[in-house]
DNA sequence: CATGAATGAGAGTTCATTCAT
DNA sequence: GATGAATGAACTCTCATTCAT
């Protein structure tokens, strides 16, 4: 034997310590460099050299790693569901009523969309761009977890329908509808190819939820 | 002798009809084959002998109809912008009012995507991944051709509310909102990847316009 | 039988004659635009369906005269040498002094070149482009040709010798270097990448068979 | 333990200079080899296969060195120039009599080219072979680097000229007549298509400056 | 016999991945 | 563990040649 290799040793325990808070330090480097290169040109426009480039890092380095560009790619998105999650925890959990949990769940997408350039439309963008025999478990991980979120805002719908506040509608429907208005206003924003100028985002979030809730039409006079 | 040989002969004017309508139905049908395998494994991952070996052809052929892949992919696009926009102005233009039109108009576009695999995903999945310089003008032209498709419903929108029976909206972002919702359910239904399982189409584009014109909240009881 | 083939009917032995006068000056119109491409580009920049459109024949045509691109590539050459070929006949056998000889074969080639954007600096250049097996043999005879007229310069060197008006060398040698600044003269002229300015030709080859004849020297004064 | 780890310690100067070392050696086995298959078949019948094969290299690794084929074969004629115009300059400095600096050069070029299979007639077959936009930038610098050479050799007989002991004609189109026979005999010792047996080298340079200076005329008998 | 659409072998080039240092 | 030169499979695209019309 070389050397000892005991893991109690206490200075062996914060050396390991160390490297391991160092060794995630570089991961999240990597990923974060991934991220910004990967949603500005795509999974197949970006090249590893690209990435190791604007991570500051040999290209070997990398595959320390991350055993493939594959699994980098979906460290990435891993990550970036796991930030959509908390968003959604953050503001589902605090009391309020549905209508401004619902705003505030938007406005984190929108605005978390706008702090990290969006994420979203890469996964809608890129979803299909992998094929490797290994990819689909990692796949139905990514989509598991995002379904996880729509059931999120499925049951405070739920809850309402219950309360005979909200049509009795299918819940998970509806929440998957709120979303897909939510991405669209993200794409449309972020994305390199805006189809019209952009707004105020609480207008933005206000629209929806107002269309959401209450629908297009006038409201019929009572009476 | 079958004819005599005047060079003007019918025999002849039908052979260059006959050899330009064939050359059209070639095109189209690697059209086809590119549009599916496109959809199916993405632009990057589709090479250009797979989409010959499924159209039939050889490699090279594939060179006679389209001067390079990107060339081809772009006119895949077109032509099912080209569609999407013909069955907007089907919806759009007979009489009836809105809620029917706007029923009518996702219906086809669902549908259309049923038959067609759906190319709606395809635009948003890819519009990143082309980079050549000539690709901005072809993607302009997309884009603009697709805003029309918008501004038509939209002028549906502002038509009600002129007449007070939609509320005072931004209309050209309602109409792009509802096509968000079209959009995910074509997604939803048809792309490799559902997120849940299917329902009958006519109760999904129901429960879409029901949400859009009315909301999704319990109407008020009078009094 | 279908219908009579003798040999010897009046009419078709007129209509083969015309159509063997055709065959022949199909061919010669290829060629004609094989050289014409091939000098300006080069044999491998030059593509059958140029040569077939300069031609106005179909690519396919081309076939029916030369079995391969490389065979009218031969063709072509062999057609050239011919003319070369005559060019020093006709300088060489009128009666004459050997300098006027050579300033009349160099001023033929040279404006032959001239008015054929010049072949020499195809041989040089594409000699080595060929690597057929079949093409030995050609390149041999090619060269056999050429290497007749160089004989045809150096008889009459040999004879000069013999008179005892030329120093005693090597007469093929000699023939070889002034054909080698006849050359030079040529590519210089009429190449794409001229090295310098170019003057009147009477005076170049004034100068070559001065140089040739008399050397640089300044004669020695008689003393 | 080697040695101490500090950044710039001997050992880590010395494995730079090593790299940079086996960098430019590893460049120059491409070189080689780029010129001995370009030579021997041409710019169009080698592939870049052929020459990463030949260098014992990957095919890949062939682009870390050039970027492009073209590039490859620029940068060879580049060193091979480079050599001819050191050649001229050795030949042309050291004291002497211009016959002998003539005698020299033309020796160096000759054996130049026997020792590295002659890169002239390359110059000459292939520049015409290559048609992309920045390939004119790069003729244009080994025209003019090829033109220097000439110039050396003009400047000497403008020197004689001055001196009265070479007749008034135009330096520089000796020089150039002067070279083009040289060439020749390269060519036609070294090219795979000789015309005649190949003679012993210096006779050949003799028989050379012997026309070039004295022409070759039976001299005039005195009296 | 003329034609040109179809063909596919083969070219240059890219880039994820490996591995000696 | 970090590195980046080396690698070659796989890609897009070209073009001489064939052959049904």
């Amino acid at each position: 034997m070389k050397s000892a290799h005991s893991k109690i040793s206490g200075k062996n325990r914060s050396v390991l310590h160390r490297k391991e808070r160092e060794k995630q330090m570089r991961q999240r480097e990597i990923l974060g460099s991934a991220r910004e290169l990967f949603l500005q040109k795509g999974y197949h426009n970006t090249t590893l050299e690209e990435i190791a480039l604007h991570a500051e890092f040999g290209k070997g380095t990398i595959y320390n790693y991350f055993s493939s560009k594959e699994e980098l790619f979906y460290g990435m998105l891993d990550a970036q569901i796991e930030e959509i999650h908390k968003a959604a925890e953050s503001s589902i959990n605090p009391p309020g009523d549905v209508r401004s949990k619902f705003t505030d769940y938007a406005k984190r997408i929108v605005s978390y969309a706008e702090v990290n350039s969006d994420i979203l439309q890469l996964v809608v963008r890129e979803m299909h761009s992998l094929n490797s025999p290994n990819s689909d478990a990692r796949l139905r991980n990514l989509k598991r977890r995002y379904t996880n979120v729509m059931h999120m805002l499925a049951k405070l719908i739920a809850d309402e329908i219950e309360e005979k506040r909200i049509r009795k509608l299918d819940s998970l429907k509806l929440a998957t509808l709120f979303q897909s208005m939510v991405q669209f206003v993200c794409i449309n924003r972020f994305g390199p190819h805006r189809l019209e100028k952009v707004d105020n985002m609480d207008d933005e979030v206000a629209l929806i939820v107002s269309v959401f809730f209450d629908g297009i039409s006038e409201p019929k006079p009572e009476g």
